[in-house]
DNA sequence: TGAAGTTAGATAAACGTTTCGCTGAGTGAT
DNA sequence: ATCACTCAGCGAAACGTTTATCTAACTTCA
C-alpha cells in the first residue's frame, strides 16, 4: 500500500524556504511572507502535486473535520434522503461524513460509537438502536457534540417527529370512516419510535371502542414476514383495515390483499407509514404518513454545527410535525 | 470541542510502566511482558476508559483502515444496497467507510477524490461521474488501490454489468411481441452506462426495423421530467411501448400512462430498469432488468481488499451478468 | 545615533502513537 | 568466572503537520 507521498518538507526544500513558511502560505496565513517566496511555494506545491496529509494535521490541531453519521438501517427508503442531506450540509461546512449502519444491533452500535470516538470525529448524528445504549451515548456526548434523530435520548439534543400523534390521527381516521376490525402489523418493539406509533394506534382504537389486542402482530426488522401476517389478518381474522408501522410492512400488506383477492379499500383499508414513491403508483394509491425527513436532517445539522462552532445548545428535544397523506387505500373518495 | 482525552501516556503513568510497554500490551504484541504488568496496563485502560487515538496511530503506521466510497446519486434505489454491502464487507475486515456523493458533478468528484487522498484513505471504490475525470482517477490509482463500479474506467479495475446486452434483450423482447412504435426515455448521456443502455436499445430496434430516433428523449438526472415526456410520447407520438433507462423514469412513465388513461400493456407496454419493490405492486406489475448490485459490490470489495492485503491485481474489467424480469407491463401472459 | 517598533523568516516543540535498538538480569554451558 | 543467549522493559526517534518563540534586518523618530 501507501507509497510514500510528498510532504510539506519536500515542498519547502524545493521552494528553498523553511517548513514553517511553507505551512503558512499553504494555509493562507501568509500576512508576513514576501510575494516572491509565496509564489515559489505555490509553484512547488503545484509542481510536486502536494496533497496535505490531513491525518498529521488533525493530530496537531485536534480536529478531524469529520462528523459521524450512524443509522440503523440504510435500506429503509427514508434513509438515503437523510444521508444526502447530512452529507451536503456537512460538505458545505467543509466536513466529511463517516457513515456507519448499526442494523438495529445494540453491540454493533456501541462498537461503532467507540470506533468513531477513537477516530476522533468532531461530532455525531445518530439514530439510536436501543434505549440500552444511552449511557454510552451520554459518555460520547460528554466528549463531542451529539445529536440524536428519530428516537429521542433523554438528556441529549434530539430531533424527532411526534410518532404517537400522527399514528393517532391515522387510526382515528379509519374509525371515523367506519372501520371496526382493525389489525396492526408492527416492527419489533425495541426501537422507541415503534412503541410510540403503536401507542398512538392503541389510543385511537380505544377511544373508538374497537381496540382488539389480538389483532396486533410483530414482524422482524426488515418486515419480511408482513406478507404472511397480513394474509392471516384478512383470512382468519377478517379485518377491515390494516395499520402498518413502516413502508415495508405496508408493502407486504398491499401485496397480501392483492394475493388474497381482497379489494382495497372496499374490503380492507390500508394505512402505510413513510411516504415513498410507489405508494401513489399502486391501485388504489395508498394513504400514508409523511415523515419530515428533510426537516429532521436539517435541524440536526444546524444544532450539531452550532455546537461545533461555538457554545453547545443545552440538551433539548425538538419535534418536527409530520402529516397524513390521504389517498385511496383508506376509503376516502 | 475536543476536550482533552486520555492518552497512552496517562495509561502508562497510572500503570507504572513505560509508554512503550503500554503500547505493546494494548496492541497484543506482548510476548515479552510479564503477566503482572500486563494486567496493570489492562486495569489502567479500563479505569481511565482509554480510547486509542487512531489519528495518531494512522500517522505513525501510515494506514487509516478506512476506505472511501464515492457514489453518484444516493437516492437511486439501487445505491443503498451497495452502500450496505460495502459497509459490511469493510467492517468485517476492520475498515471504516468514508462516504461521499458526487451528484454526477465532475468538479465535485475531483474535489472528493483529492480530499479522500488527503485524508489518506487506504483504498477507493467509486462510480465515476464522467469520463473526463479519468486522469485524476488514474493518478489516485497510482497511490492507492482503486476500483470502479458500474461504469468502467479504461486501465483500472472495473466491475460492471453488460448494460448494452441486457438493454438489447429488453428491446428485442418488445419487438418480438409486436411492438413497433417504441419510445425511449433516458438519462443524460454523460454517464457511460446510459450510453450503453441506449446503444443496446438502438441495436435491437434497428434489427427489428423500427428504429425511430425522433422517439428518443432525454430527462434530467433525477428523471423528474420523465412524466411529461411520457405523456408526450403517448399523446402526440402514439407510441405502443416505452423503454426507460432507470427506475425513476419507469415510474414516471407508469404514472403518465395512468394519468392519460392509456392501458398498460394493451395500449402501451413499459419496460423498466433496476428492479425495485414497487415494480411488482403496480397493476399491472412492471417488467424490468435486475441489476446484480450484490454481485458488483461484492466483487469490488474482493478486488479492493485483495489489493490492500497483498499484490494488486492487474487492471481488468469484470462484467457481472444481469437478467430480465418479465412481468405484465410488457404484454406477456 | 540609538531606542523602539515592524516585517520576514527560521528553529524547534508539540500532537499521540509505534517500534527500533539498547540495557540488565537471569540462565545454562563451558 | 566467563561467554553467549534469551527475556523484560525502557528510552527515544519518527510519522507530517502547526504554531509559539526567537532572530535579524529594516524603519521611524526623537
Amino acid at each position: 500500500m501507501a507509497k510514500t507521498r510528498v510532504t510539506i518538507t519536500d515542498v519547502a526544500r524545493t521552494a528553498g524556504v523553511s517548513v514553517s513558511t511553507a505551512s503558512v502560505v499553504i494555509n493562507n496565513k501568509d500576512k508576513y511572507v514576501a510575494p516572491r517566496l509565496k509564489q515559489k511555494v505555490l509553484d512547488a506545491v503545484r509542481q510536486l502535486n502536494y496533497q496535505p496529509n490531513l491525518v498529521a494535521r488533525s493530530l496537531k490541531v485536534k480536529e478531524t473535520r469529520t462528523i459521524g453519521l450512524i443509522l440503523t438501517n440504510i435500506t429503509s427508503p427514508v434513509t438515503p434522503a437523510s444521508v444526502r442531506l447530512v452529507q451536503r450540509f456537512a460538505r458545505e461546512q467543509g466536513f466529511d461524513t463517516l457513515l456507519a449502519v448499526s442494523e438495529e444491533d445494540l453491540d454493533l452500535e456501541i462498537n461503532i460509537v467507540e470506533n468513531m470516538l477513537s477516530k476522533r470525529v468532531d461530532g455525531l448524528i445518530l439514530c439510536p438502536a436501543d434505549a440500552r445504549t444511552v449511557e454510552h451515548l451520554r459518555y460520547a456526548a460528554s466528549l463531542i457534540p451529539v445529536v440524536a434523530i428519530e428516537r429521542p435520548v433523554p438528556g441529549m439534543c434530539s430531533v424527532v417527529t411526534d410518532n404517537s400523534a400522527i399514528s393517532y390521527q391515522a387510526a382515528a381516521h379509519l374509525v371515523a370512516h367506519g372501520r371496526r376490525r382493525i389489525g396492526v402489523i408492527h416492527m419489533p418493539l425495541q426501537g422507541s419510535n415503534t412503541r410510540q406509533r403503536i401507542e398512538g394506534y392503541r389510543r385511537a382504537l380505544l377511544e373508538g371502542n374497537c381496540l382488539e389486542p389480538a389483532l396486533f402482530f410483530e414482524t422482524d426488522y426488515v418486515g419480511s414476514s408482513a406478507f404472511d401476517l397480513a394474509c392471516r389478518l384478512v383470512k382468519q381474522h377478517h379485518v377491515d383495515a390494516i395499520l402498518a408501522t413502516s413502508q415495508s410492512i405496508a408493502m407486504g400488506a398491499v401485496k397480501a390483499c392483492k394475493h388474497m383477492g381482497a379489494n382495497i379499500p372496499d374490503q380492507v383499508a390500508i394505512f402505510g407509514y413513510d411516504d415513498v414513491p410507489w405508494m401513489e403508483l399502486t391501485t388504489p394509491t395508498v394513504s400514508t404518513t409523511q415523515q419530515p425527513i428533510a426537516g429532521i436532517a436539517e435541524r440536526a445539522c444546524e444544532i450539531l454545527f452550532a455546537a461545533l462552532s461555538s457554545v453547545a445548545p443545552p440538551p433539548h428535544m425538538e419535534v418536527i410535525p409530520s402529516q397524513l397523506v390521504l389517498r385511496n387505500s383508506c376509503g376516502c373518495p
